[in-house]
RNA sequence: GGUCCGUUCGUCUAGUGGUUAGGACGUCAGGUUUUCAUCCUGAUAACAGGGGUUCGAUUCCCCUACGGACUACCA
C-alpha cells in the first residue's frame, strides 16, 4: 500500500460525547496506532441550530482523559485543516457544483411547506413520499424547469437547495470489513439533499468532501451510518474518487429492556453514561460522568473495547497499548451489544487494584480533606490503604471500609450487638480493659500474640473476646483484621471504645 | 410500511462440518477471613424455530420469527 492509514472521528457538537461515540473513538485510535496511521478528530458542525455550547471542548476533554489524543483536531493543526466544517463552509459550493456540471446533482426549489404537503398527501394512502428517479421530473427543481429559468430563480435569489440524482436501477455490492458484502439496490433511494438552502453543505456532502481531501482511507464509524453507506459510495463516484475503506460498527444497547443506549438509562438505573460529567446548558440538568463517578480511564477504555471486540483468547484486562498490539477491525462483533453495568464495576475493581498504594492514600488524604474536613498524615492514609484496598472498587469506598478508623461508634448495630454481645461479655470485657491497661506496646506484632495468650489464660473462647472487641472497635460486625484495628487506633482509642461499649450495652 | 443489518448461557463473548459447545460478569453453594468485604473452589445456564445440503449440522443455504438501525434543508 502506498497510503498511510488515515482515519478520523467525527462528532458532531450537539451535547455530550457518550460512550458510544467514545468506543466509535476508541476503535478509530486503535486501528491508527495499530498501523501506523494518523487519528483525526473533525468537528462536524454544518447544523448551526444544533450547535451546543461547550459540546466541543466536552470531546476533547473526554478523548484527552482517555489517552485518544488526535494528531490532527480543531485543538492540533495538521496539514489538512481547518478540522472545524464550519470554517471550511466556502469549499463545500465548488464541490456541489462539480456535480450539478457533471449531471450528478440538481438545484431543487421546492420549499420545506410544499414537501411537507407532499409527504402528508403520501402518508394518506398509507405510504412514503421519496423525492427520486421516479417523480423528480414532476417536481420543481432544475430538471423539469428550463437552463433560462433555473438561473433566474437563482439570480433572483429564491432559495434553492441542490440533490443527489440518484442513478436509476444500480445494484451495489459494498464491501464493509465488518459485515462483508451489502447488497443495495439504488431504486429504494431518495434523491439527498446534499447542499443546503442557508448555504451549508449537509452531513452527506460535507463528509464525503473533507474524507477525500483529508485522504482518509478506513471510515469506522456507528451501525446508524449503514443505510446512507449506498449513497456515500455514489458519491465518491460521481466525482471519480476512489472511495475509503468502511467498517460499521454496531451500537451499545440498553442494560435492561430494548433499543439503543440513550441518557435515559443511566439516569434510571444510576450509571453514566457520559464519560465526564455534563451540565446541560439549557436546563441545567447534570449527567454524571465515568471520571466524576471514580472510574479510572484504564478500566472504561478497556471495558468499552471489549464491548464487541475481543482478541480471541481469554484474555480480559489490556493496556491501551496492548489494545493497539491486538486490535483488529475483522474481529469486531456484528451484533450489538447490551451495557452492563455490572461488569464495568468489575474492570474498575481489576483497575484500581493495580493502582499504587502511595497514589490511594495521597489521594484519600485529600479527600478526607475536602469532603470530611479530616486532617491527617499520608503515613496514616497509605496504612489504611494497604490495609484495605483489596476491598475497593472505587476511591470513596475507602471511607466506607474505613470510617470507623477517624470516628469513635455513638451506637451498635442492634443484629451484631445481639449476635456479638452476650449475657456474660461485661465481665470478659472488664477485665479485658484492665488487662490492656497494663500493655504499652501496641503494635500488631507485639500485641496480637499478647491478646490471644490473655484469652487462652482466661480459659476462653475466642469469640467471646474478638467479637465483643470488633463491635467496641466498630461498632458492627465488619471490618479488617481485629488486631490490625487495635494496632492503628492505639492503646488510648482502643480502651476509651471498650469502655463507651461496655457502658451502652448494658 | 419500506430498505438495510443482525440472532451461541440472564449479559459480554470464544468456537468447530463430528467438541463433555470454552471463558468472563451475574446468580447460587462451599472454603478462607474466628466478623464483613475481598479472595479461592464448585455449581447454574446457550447454539431462536422450521426446512434443506450432508454420512453428520450450532457451523453452509433458504424461509419464518424476533431484535436493531435508517427512512429531515440532523448528524
Amino acid at each position: 500500500m502506498n497510503s498511510k492509514v488515515r482515519v478520523r472521528f467525527a462528532p458532531s457538537p450537539t451535547g455530550p460525547l457518550h460512550i458510544g461515540g467514545l468506543r466509535t473513538a476508541l476503535y478509530n485510535y486503535l486501528f491508527a496506532k495499530k498501523h501506523e496511521g494518523t487519528f483525526i478528530l473533525r468537528v462536524e458542525d454544518t447544523d448551526n441550530s444544533r450547535y451546543v455550547e461547550g459540546a466541543e471542548d466536552y470531546i476533547k476533554e473526554a478523548l484527552d482523559w482517555c489517552g485518544l489524543t488526535p494528531d490532527e483536531s480543531p485543538f492540533h493543526d495538521g496539514e489538512f485543516g481547518p478540522y472545524r466544517q464550519s470554517e471550511r463552509k466556502a469549499i463545500y459550493k465548488d464541490y456541489a457544483q462539480q456535480l450539478i456540471d457533471n449531471g450528478h446533482a440538481y438545484y431543487a426549489f421546492d420549499t420545506p411547506e410544499d414537501l411537507d404537503k407532499l409527504r402528508q398527501e403520501q402518508e394518506a394512502f398509507g405510504d412514503k413520499f421519496i423525492y427520486g428517479a421516479h417523480n423528480r421530473n414532476e417536481l420543481n427543481n432544475s430538471l423539469k424547469v428550463s437552463e433560462k429559468e433555473t438561473l433566474e430563480y437563482i439570480e433572483s435569489g429564491k432559495p434553492y437547495v441542490i440533490r443527489f440524482k440518484m442513478p436509476m436501477a444500480k445494484q451495489l455490492a459494498i464491501r464493509d470489513n465488518i459485515r462483508g458484502n451489502i447488497q443495495i439496490k439504488t431504486n429504494d433511494l431518495d434523491d439527498k439533499i446534499l447542499f443546503k438552502s442557508d448555504g451549508m453543505p449537509t452531513y452527506h456532502l460535507a463528509n464525503i468532501v473533507d474524507d477525500h481531501l483529508m485522504e482518509i482511507t478506513h471510515v469506522i464509524r456507528g451501525e446508524e451510518w449503514l443505510p446512507s453507506l449506498a449513497l456515500h459510495v455514489l458519491l465518491y463516484d460521481a466525482f471519480g474518487w476512489k472511495a475509503p475503506k468502511f467498517a460499521h460498527l454496531p451500537l451499545i444497547l440498553k442494560p435492561f429492556g430494548k433499543g439503543k443506549l440513550s441518557k435515559r438509562d443511566g439516569d434510571k438505573h444510576g450509571f453514566p453514561v457520559f464519560p465526564l460529567e455534563w451540565k446541560d446548558p439549557a436546563t441545567g440538568a447534570i449527567s454524571s460522568g465515568y471520571r466524576e463517578e471514580f472510574y479510572l480511564p484504564e478500566a472504561t477504555i478497556n471495558m468499552l473495547a471489549l464491548l464487541g471486540w475481543n482478541d480471541g483468547t481469554e484474555q480480559e484486562l489490556y493496556s491501551l497499548e496492548e489494545l493497539v498490539d491486538k486490535f483488529s477491525i475483522e474481529r469486531v462483533h456484528k451484533a450489538g451489544a447490551k451495557f452492563n453495568p455490572e461488569k464495568t464495576k468489575w474492570f474498575q475493581h481489576q483497575y484500581i487494584q493495580k493502582v499504587d498504594d502511595s497514589v490511594l492514600a495521597e489521594e484519600f488524604k485529600d479527600w478526607l480533606r475536602a469532603e470530611k474536613q479530616i486532617e491527617t498524615t499520608l503515613d496514616f492514609t497509605l496504612k489504611i490503604v494497604s490495609l484495605l484496598k483489596e476491598r475497593l472498587t472505587f476511591m470513596p469506598d475507602l471511607w466506607n471500609e474505613s470510617y470507623f478508623f477517624f470516628q469513635a461508634p455513638t451506637q451498635f448495630n442492634p443484629k451484631s450487638s445481639k449476635k456479638a454481645w452476650k449475657e456474660d461479655t461485661a465481665p470478659i470485657m472488664t477485665n479485658f480493659i484492665s488487662f490492656l491497661e497494663a500493655e504499652t506496646d501496641f503494635s500488631k506484632e507485639q500485641i496480637q500474640p499478647k491478646i490471644k495468650g490473655w484469652i487462652t489464660d482466661q480459659g476462653l473462647g475466642f469469640g467471646k473476646v474478638m467479637m465483643p472487641l470488633r463491635l467496641a472497635l466498630v461498632g458492627d460486625m465488619k471490618g479488617p483484621d481485629v488486631f490490625e484495628m487495635v494496632s492503628l487506633l492505639g492503646k488510648t482509642e482502643a480502651i476509651n471504645r471498650l469502655k463507651f461499649a461496655l457502658n451502652t450495652l448494658n
